[in-house]
RNA sequence: GGUCGCGUGGCCGAGUGGCUAGGCACAGCUCUGCAAAAGCUGCUACUGCGGUUCGAAUCCGCACGCGACCUCCA
């Protein structure tokens, strides 16, 4: 099985549309980067899909015994809102919004993102660069670009030359963009523009006097352009060519297009190996956006306050509805799909307690080893071809019913020895929370001794009622128990609870 | 308008040209004083129309419907 673990690892490469096997460029090592949030506001559930989905493929590369290197940058400059004239840093607006200091801003939302990312149970990457950080590095980069004659200078501003980059390069393969076709679609509201070519970029924005955010450099006080903090940044920590690329769908254009040019027009090499792309998560068919209006955030989705939400979900309940439908694919809310998640997740999770507190009846035939061998196999398998979760998910639950047929309500595993019960145990521990992330939300039976106690007494005495056939009162006893939120299962050797 | 993708049973959602995805819901049964849980059984779909093939949900074409990107967006 070692060997099998180790076995090839399949995943999609955006930029050539296929699957391909993943071989790190120096083995063990794996260096990934996501595009990580910009601190100006809330996150939403469609991030937080997008952030899970790395996650998952993070959670994965460990398991396979790589050491990764995993950096997600926290955006706190640069991306201006609306058209580019009268352009203005989402952060310095938010922040006269609110009567505060942009850092302010950032050290507010970037507070807010890490713990919903606690929430959700998402690792924390290995370096979470700030551009602020890293200005040197990026105005060191538009230097470069700038030497190598593939950007200018316009009024304190420098723009990417893509017509010229076009000429010797493939700008558009990653999104399957022809630079022509760019051309003749692009949205004629330039006018006055200081940019020589529409499909031109910013790399360096010179700062107008009521900037909030802005620095000095070669070309004035200043910003630097949307693209360029990911290309500074990853160089800086992974090299100029590194394994893995991660982020939404809705980034490949032009974020990560012009990521690529950049790179190549500074340093002559293409920055990323595989480039992935997670899927948009829906409502109502339609992307979930903060400029849709139609998102919510964690803390919405908990409490069920916001009008698409019939109540609260926990966020294990989203994370386990996710990773049931494949990163690639878009995946649309809906109150119904969650409840379903929610169902199943209390299943599996079920069994794996059930599974943990088993104790083994001795007397094996084997059965549990072989199946548990084409268990094994086949999750692998699915999780090596391209993190194929649901089919993954799927093997586990034909494992639960496997765990519920063997394990009786004394906690006996019949037909399992302490080996065979050892492996199945470690297995689940680490296909669930390890691999898929996923926690134990509720607080389970033997976590409070004191009110373990308590509830045997009333188990005890519910018993005597029974005895007596006094259904009437072990009845009223099990109600006022289930109102408070416990749940008592008669079993064939005796009663046990649980919460509900 | 351009580029790309999608359309699966009551719902969510996988899917390799031929062999049961899985979860949820629903129905019956077993267990049980009743219940809950669990197990067993049933529910067999692939937008429409052509084509390729011994055989297509899976490949090709057309039509219809939907979405994403083309502007900040995970």
């Amino acid at each position: 099985m070692s060997e099998l673990k180790k076995g090839p690892f399949w995943i999609t490469n955006t930029l050539t549309r296929k699957k391909e096997e993943f071989v790190p460029q120096a083995p063990p090592h794996v260096g990934l980067y996501v595009c990580g949030p910009t601190v100006y506001s809330d996150v939403h559930l469609g991030n937080v899909r997008t952030f899970t989905t790395f996650d998952l493929l993070y959670r994965w590369l460990l398991h396979l015994g790589y050491k990764v290197r995993y950096v997600r940058n926290i955006t706190d400059v640069g991306h201006l809102v609306g058209d580019i004239d009268e352009g203005e840093d989402k952060i310095a607006k938010r922040a006269r919004l609110e009567q505060l200091e942009p850092m302010e801003i950032v050290q507010k939302y970037t507070n807010g993102f890490h713990a919903v990312m606690r929430q959700f149970n998402v690792l924390s990457p290995s370096i979470e660069p700030t551009a602020t950080g890293h200005l040197i590095e990026q105005i060191d980069m538009v230097k470069r670009i700038i030497d190598h004659g593939y950007g200018y200078e316009a009024n304190g501003s420098v723009y990417f030359d893509v017509p010229k980059f076009a000429e010797k390069h493939a700008y558009g393969e990653l999104s399957g963009r022809k630079i022509d076709e760019l051309m003749s679609n692009t949205r004629d509201t330039e006018g006055m523009d200081e940019k020589r070519s529409p499909l031109d970029f910013a790399i360096w924005k010179k700062a107008d006097p009521i900037h909030l955010m802005k620095w000095p450099s070669p070309w004035g006080e200043g910003f630097p352009g949307w693209h360029l903090e990911c290309s500074a940044m990853s160089t800086k920590y992974l090299g100029l060519t590194f394994d893995i690329h991660g982020g939404g769908m809705d980034l490949k254009f032009p974020h990560h297009e012009c990521e690529i040019a950049q790179s190549i027009a500074a340093d002559g090499q293409a920055p990323v190996r595989y480039w992935m792309h997670g899927n948009m998560l829906t409502v109502n068919g339609r992307k979930m956006a903060k400029s849709e209006g139609n998102g919510f955030t964690p803390e919405e989705l908990v409490t069920g306050n916001h009008k698409l939400l019939e109540r609260g979900y926990s966020p294990m309940t989203v994370r386990f509805f996710m990773l049931q439908c494949h990163y690639a694919s878009t995946l649309d809310f809906s109150n119904a799909a969650l409840q379903a998640a929610e169902k199943g997740l209390e299943r599996l999770m079920k069994a794996v307690q059930t599974l943990n507190s088993a104790k083994a009846s001795g007397n094996s035939n084997g059965a549990y080893t072989s199946a548990l061998n084409v268990i094994e196999e086949l999750a692998y398998g699915h999780m090596n071809d391209d993190l194929n979760t649901p089919r993954m998910i799927a093997v586990l639950f034909d494992g639960v019913t496997e765990i519920n047929k063997a394990v009786d309500g004394g906690g006996v595993a019949r037909g399992f020895n302490e080996a065979e019960l050892g492996r199945w145990k470690k297995f689940y521990s680490e296909m669930v929370f390890d691999v898929l992330g996923l926690q134990q939300e509720t607080a389970t039976a033997g976590d409070d001794t004191a009110m373990d106690g308590l509830v045997k007494v009333f188990i005890q005495l519910r018993a005597e009622a029974k005895a007596k056939k006094d259904f009437a009162a072990s009845d009223r006893l099990r109600d006022q128990l289930l109102a408070l939120g416990i749940v008592l299962k008669d079993t064939k050797e005796g009663t046990t609870w649980e919460r509900a």
